[in-house]
DNA sequence: ATGGCTATCCCTGATAGA
């Protein structure tokens, strides 16, 4: 099983590319990020359908918006923090940032982790609280015994080797310990980064800012993440980074995350 | 060239991103 996870930061913009990352990679599952609409286009719909994929959405106007996409159908679809609730009052997260479904007989979620903002600000309580209640979620739903994936941009840069220039971005919202902490508390439910565990030395990144020549520089951070349970993990083959997608004409400021399984696709 | 932000909407400015 080959399972990806990529934030397209726009899927209408991003169409041609997905066109091409499908062609290039032939995925068994790829999750989205940032789709920044209610839902997939029925030419997009349709293109997917002819590549032989299927597709579980849970979007939202502007901003936020995740998605699955599978050569098998998605079974058991579960949408936001559906049936747990996200606040107090039991109401559900009012962003569209969480996605799960049963594929090949894993679970797999598709997550957009919330950035956060500025240290201390209210985005950035939002982000360490929406962390909290996805590890309440993983409890509540799911055992670390079986086969389970969280993939997506987590907007946290787990260790100092996942960031290229420390000096710049360690007392961002990605980098602080507050918010490696809220990460690390999600992944000690039972989880792997499987990318980590092929590629420790670090100094390998999924997101470069738009701004500053921050790709041609290696500006980089690696926020954009696989994690399996343990004995998923454990048959994990290979896991890269697709930085080419980052090059060339519009490309989303994210590159995809590819991670390959003994497990079969069928 | 790997290139000087990008995408969205209440769209010519504000908001959000990380």
């Amino acid at each position: 099983m080959r399972i990806m996870t990529w934030n397209v930061n726009s899927v209408k913009v991003r169409a041609e590319r997905l066109a091409g990352v499908l062609e290039r990679h032939e995925p068994d599952v790829l999750c989205l990020q940032e789709l920044k609409t209610p839902e997939l286009p029925a030419e997009m719909l349709a293109d997917l359908k002819d590549r032989g994929y299927h597709a579980a959405v849970h979007g939202q106007k502007t901003y936020n918006g995740v998605a699955i996409l599978s050569k098998a159908e998605p079974q058991d679809v579960l949408v936001g923090f559906e049936g747990i609730g996200f606040d107090a009052d039991g109401g559900d997260d009012p962003h569209a940032r969480l996605i799960g479904a049963v594929v090949y007989g894993v679970r797999i979620y598709s997550g957009y982790f919330p950035n956060g903002g500025e240290v201390g600000s209210e985005k950035f309580v939002y982000k360490l609280a929406w962390m909290r209640r996805l590890r309440e979620l993983l409890d509540a739903r799911h055992s670390a015994d079986e086969p389970l994936i969280v993939a997506g941009d987590v907007n946290v840069a787990p260790f100092d080797g996942d960031v290229a220039k420390p000096d710049r971005w360690n007392e961002s919202t990605h980098c602080v310990p507050e918010a490696r902490e809220g990460l690390q508390h999600v992944e000690a439910f039972g989880l792997a980064d499987v990318f980590y565990q092929k590629h420790q030395e670090g100094g390998v990144y999924s997101w470069w800012d738009y701004r500053q020549l921050a790709f041609p520089k290696g500006d980089g951070l690696r926020i954009d993440i696989i994690y399996a349970t343990k004995d998923l993990a454990a048959t994990c083959s290979d896991a890269r980074v697709d930085r080419d997608e980052r090059k060339g004409k519009q490309p989303s400021d994210h590159a995809p995350v590819i991670a390959d399984f003994d497990w079969p696709a069928s």
